[in-house]
RNA sequence: GGCCCGGUAGUUCAGCUGGUUAGAACGCUAGCCUGUCACGCUAGAGGUCGACGGUUCGAGCCCGUUCCGGGUCGCCA
């Protein structure tokens, strides 16, 4: 049966004791970590959030007391109240091991059944396991540090843009789904059958409204909703942190990104970061690194060949070229040691598997330069492609060529990441970018038409306008991505607020006058009535802790998580629910329900 | 939806070319032990080998189907 805690308060946590503590008399509480039962003697180890202490147990003890002790097992709720005494043996490996408490009264609020798994750091566990007991997971020292700097780092957010003039506002949870980008969660009506509310994939239009109010700067942590497929840093369900500014233009919006990702990071991690993150257009960073989202904490970047083979004797690449594509390589340095042939025909498969039609590839050894092309090259050209490619003994080119140049790069791109795994090429620190000018319209091959690649409130660049009706490829727009080590965190644009250029850009969407209305209409008619111009971003605050902490998936750094097919595992949910529940609601269940 | 990897004791794993009663470590239970801290020593309990079907004299092992978990591609304005 428990004991009450009647009459007892916590003087301290259990990771404060220290030697200057020695002779105080204390209570604390925690659950056993361990208990050791040494016969005439019995240590127990006491554990909290903030660390372990050690109970003892001796001659001098109670009789009573002495034997409560023996009972003790693993994870017991435990109250104690002792005198803290200096050890005669210490313990150098945790913080506390110079003192322990001689317990004059112990008290077990609450037994525990031997948990399925040891809660330790460093769990060797299967995580599914875990996830089904993750209050006893989230026990374990690694997940309350990950969750503890959590709330550090959001407290640090609160801080920074409370002190930036911005005041948080909430949004809400039930809003009109316009199905844009990703896939809706609904939630049902009862009151109005047959129509829905959406959870927010961001708080997108909300924040632009709060801005015509004339809030002028807005930040939420902002819970965000998405119903597509998981990946290790993609949950359905996740934090954002939102905000939006009035009477800027993207130097402001970066500025302050900057100032804060300064601030978090020197506050929290004690990293400095520059005073002003590099910076590379769309354009340049998938010319160099064939992504929008590089990581530049190694070089390897792509070399255009283009020059160099251009009328060779090799087939594959006139083609290319001929068709209005391109050749490009990367020079992997050093790398024909690792890089065997196998090796090389693993990334060939790799590249077909992404969409490229195959790898063309030098290796230079010691021995000998081979390659998959050179019969069909003569000396000369194969002389002008090395060089071109900076290539030297011991280097390994690995050579893509497309009629559309853009999977070139994207296939290099990922090529790129690929190999500096391979090579295990060192990747450390946190080196921020920001990419701008992203194209305004990205081509959607499956319905033909131009689609909008932020959102379609995303403003163009200045410059731009007039390319609009004539050539949309042409178009730039204000919008920007920050990304760490190859990772998107940020992602923002300075918005239209030109009534008349953004029925203009809806109307470069496809989208006619009537439909634009029905889905947007609130946004355009605010437009009406005074919009201040503005911009702002989302930054993916679970990614931002995950590559602060180097945590390996998203599900270390959120509390609750989802597994891989959408299920919580602790709860079991999603669920069947009542019938009565969906008669209210009006819902019938087409498919019949699987038992 | 496609591809890849995995599923054996509470946990982490081993299990040969298909062959006796499926093993180890940790954990758990009991006993002993006065300075342990991954305490030690002794003894013990604990298994639907994910599930179903097939091949075979015989299946943890081979084949098929399926369920579950992870990664990834598609998808994610």
């Amino acid at each position: 049966m428990a004991e009450s805690i009647k009459g007892l308060k916590r003087t301290a946590y259990c990771g404060e004791f220290r030697e200057q503590h020695a002779g105080q008399e204390v209570t604390v509480f925690g659950w056993i970590q361990r208990q050791r039962d040494l016969g005439q003697l019995i240590f127990a180890d006491l554990r909290d959030r903030t660390g372990i202490v050690q109970l003892a147990f001796d001659q001098d003890t109670d009789k009573a007391v002495f034997d409560k002790a023996f009972t003790l097992r693993s994870e017991f709720v435990v109250a104690a109240r002792g005198v803290v005494r200096v050890r005669s043996a210490r313990n150098k490996e945790i913080p506390t091991g110079d003192v322990e408490i001689a317990v004059e009264e112990l008290r077990i609020l609450n037994k525990s059944e031997t948990p399925p798994f040891e809660i330790v750091e460093d769990c060797a566990t299967a995580e599914a396991t875990r996830l089904k007991y993750r209050y006893l997971d989230l026990r374990r020292p690694d997940l309350q540090r990950n969750l503890l700097l959590r709330h550090r780092i959001t407290k640090v957010i609160r801080d920074f843009f409370d002190s930036e003039g911005f005041i948080e506002l909430e949004t809400p949870m039930l809003i009109k789904s316009t199905p844009e980008g990703a896939r809706d969660f609904l939630v049902p009506s009862r009151l109005h059958p047959g129509t829905f509310y959406a959870l927010p994939q961001s708080p997108q239009l909300y924040k632009q409204l709060s801005m015509v109010a004339g809030f002028d700067r807005y930040v939420q942590l902002a819970r965000c909703f998405r119903d597509e497929d998981l990946r290790a840093d993609r949950q359905p369900e996740f934090t954002q942190i939102d905000l939006e500014m009035s009477f800027v233009d993207v130097e402001d919006v970066l500025a302050l990104g900057e100032n804060f990702m300064r601030t978090l990071f020197k506050q929290v991690l004690d990293v400095d970061l520059p005073a002003k993150l590099p910076r590379l257009t769309y354009t340049e960073a998938m010319e160099r690194y064939g992504s929008d989202k590089p990581d530049t904490r190694f070089d390897m970047e792509i070399i255009d060949l283009t020059a160099a083979v251009d009328g060779c004797g090799f087939g594959v690449f006139n083609s290319a070229l001929q068709a209005g594509g391109t050749v490009r390589c990367l020079n992997a340095k050093g790398a024909a040691a690792k890089l065997s042939r196998k090796e090389i025909d693993k990334l060939t498969e790799m590249v077909k598997g992404i969409g490229a039609k195959g790898l063309a590839w030098i290796r230079w050894t010691e021995e000998a330069c081979t390659s998959s092309f050179g019969k069909f090259l003569t000396e000369e050209e194969m002389q002008r492609v090395l060089s071109t490619a900076g290539a030297e003994q011991g280097d390994v080119v690995l050579i893509v060529a497309d009629t559309i140049s853009k999977h070139v790069l994207t296939t290099l791109g990922s090529l790129r990441l690929e190999v500096a795994e391979k090579l295990n090429i060192p990747r450390d620190g946190y080196n921020l970018l920001w990419i701008t000018e992203f194209p305004f319209f990205e081509w959607d091959e499956e319905n033909k038409t131009w689609a909008a690649m932020h959102h379609p409130f995303t403003s163009p660049l200045d410059e731009c306008v007039p390319y609009l009706d004539t050539a949309p490829e042409k178009v730039y727009a204000k919008a920007y991505d920050l990304v760490l080590n190859g990772v998107e965190l940020a992602s923002g644009s300075i918005r239209i607020t030109d009534p008349e250029l953004q029925n203009h850009m809806f109307r470069a969407l496809g989208l006619s006058q009537e439909e634009a209305q029905q889905k947007f209409g609130f946004l355009l008619d605010a437009f009406r009535y005074g919009a201040p111009p503005h911009g702002g971003m989302g930054i993916g605050l679970d990614r931002l802790v995950m590559q602060m902490l180097g945590a390996p998936t998203l599900r270390d750094v959120i509390a609750y998580p989802k597994v891989q097919n959408m299920v919580e595992p602790m709860t079991d949910c999603p669920s069947v629910v009542d019938t009565q529940q969906l008669t209210d609601l009006g819902i019938a269940i087409q498919k019949p329900l699987t038992e």
